[in-house]
DNA sequence: CGAGCTCTTGATGTGGCTCAAGAATCGTGG
DNA sequence: CCACGATTCTTGAGCCACATCAAGAGCTCG
């Protein structure tokens, strides 16, 4: 409910690419990794950030890659209990590990440009050329081990110790180069929902490892890395060791 | 280092087909599945209840398919803490999803019977089949769905619904065809490291379940399931809704 | 038939949740 | 550019689900 459907007048706006509930869709660009075929039957569209790019349940008719920004993939529990899954950052693809039908909602956590295919067009891509469909078990089998991964975290870990296993996951993979800054496009309650906590022990562990000089924090999205050894013992448990 | 390495002398033994701790090999038997071009190049293995198969951490240089009997995937954090990462059940392969090293140790929960293929030559298997790196697209497919479910139970459950999904889901993949009771190879720590709970917990909630008539257990093995719609209700949490 | 597991049950402790209320921050309209 | 309402974030107090600690009861298997 949170997200509105399609917007009936594009309204002028402040960032034209997003201005609009409806994606802005643009001719793809140019082809840059292995897979080139797929390249040739892409669309590349943009989304403003809150915005619902597949819905759980839905036909899984496209594929998408993610080309700018970010989004969660999102399940809940008929109660409301929401989980997220993952984090999906550019170069990411999702879509097309599916069914019949998504198993997860996407939603835009800031703006996003994605390359979207068509699911036929997807398969029939992996269908002709026989290196495609390694590369994608390729992918599929990164995305196994992250998630069997994030399995111990949430099976095994304490609070802290997630955190501390969130904050240095994030870094490796969206370290501005300007030092350890790192900007966490996502807010308080999409962590918590990462990590199997509540909004308010987020914040209180971010208080807690900042008290501790660990990090800083600028602002509430920007986290500055200020120990990364200790972030390091902490994410696996020995808490004071060496 | 609970588990010996390989038994110098096979000893006489009761059960001949698992006396030693040495795998008994034997010629691979015959195709059966679409992957027919891996069956020429599998061995067929046993290994007495207990044993490890492959150890975390090891370079990868197997692929195993479960014939016959249970599996566990395990890991650790350097503390000791355990975490199940999944069971594995005939028709289940294992080893495959890997890089250079396995990421779990794999331990047998109760005798079994794998087939063994060298990675190289699966990998070959692959190179010539199109069609068989399209079905292990399918199971790497699959195991990724499968663990996303499990990651919700972890997130967002609570340890009565992370019971009544697990039983659900142990009765889906072995129910023996008579009625509906249900063989749990596992012991209650395999059960808690799986579910994220202590064994104590998992003793409670047993005994909850067998005190509201939900379940029965003529021994702690063995588990008939009494209300299977009670439980698909707990297992989502709706507690006593219609 | 006895040693050592595994499982169950009880008593107590506690990490993280819930409830509650401010404080920042963001976004929007004037 | 500023004001102000709406979010989001932080912080505190109290509680509860599950963990921990402890002990006894069954099984298994030698």
């Amino acid at each position: 409910m949170a997200a509105l459907a399609l917007a009936k007048h594009p309204a002028p706006a402040r960032t034209p690419a997003f201005a609009t509930g409806a994606p802005q869709v643009r001719p793809v660009p140019a082809a840059t990794d292995a897979s080139a075929t797929l390249d040739r039957v892409g669309t590349t569209v943009s989304y403003i950030r809150g915005k619902t790019i597949i819905e759980e349940g839905n036909p899984a008719e496209h594929v998408y890659k993610v080309a700018a920004g970010a989004l969660r993939k999102v399940r809940l529990l008929p109660d409301g209990r929401r989980h997220i899954t993952s984090f999906l950052m550019p170069g990411d693809f999702f879509g097309f590990a599916e069914g019949a039908c998504y198993t997860h909602t996407v939603e835009a956590v800031a703006d996003v440009t994605l390359v979207r295919y068509s699911r036929r067009g997807f398969d029939a891509a992996l269908e002709q050329d026989p290196r495609a469909s390694r590369h994608f078990l390729g992918l599929v089998t990164r995305a196994l081990s992250a998630t069997q991964d994030h399995l111990l975290l949430l099976g095994r870990k304490s609070a802290l110790e997630r955190m501390a296993t969130f904050l240095l996951a994030m870094a490796d993979r969206r370290a501005s180069k300007a030092g350890a800054e790192l900007d966490l496009p996502m807010n308080r309650s999409d962590v918590a929902d990462y990590l199997g906590l509540t909004i308010e022990t987020v914040s209180r562990l971010i208080t807690r490892l900042r008290s501790l000089k660990i990090i800083d924090t600028p602002d509430a999205h920007r986290i500055l890395i200020l120990k990364r050894d200790a972030l390091q013992d902490l994410s696996a448990g020995q808490a004071g060791a060496a």
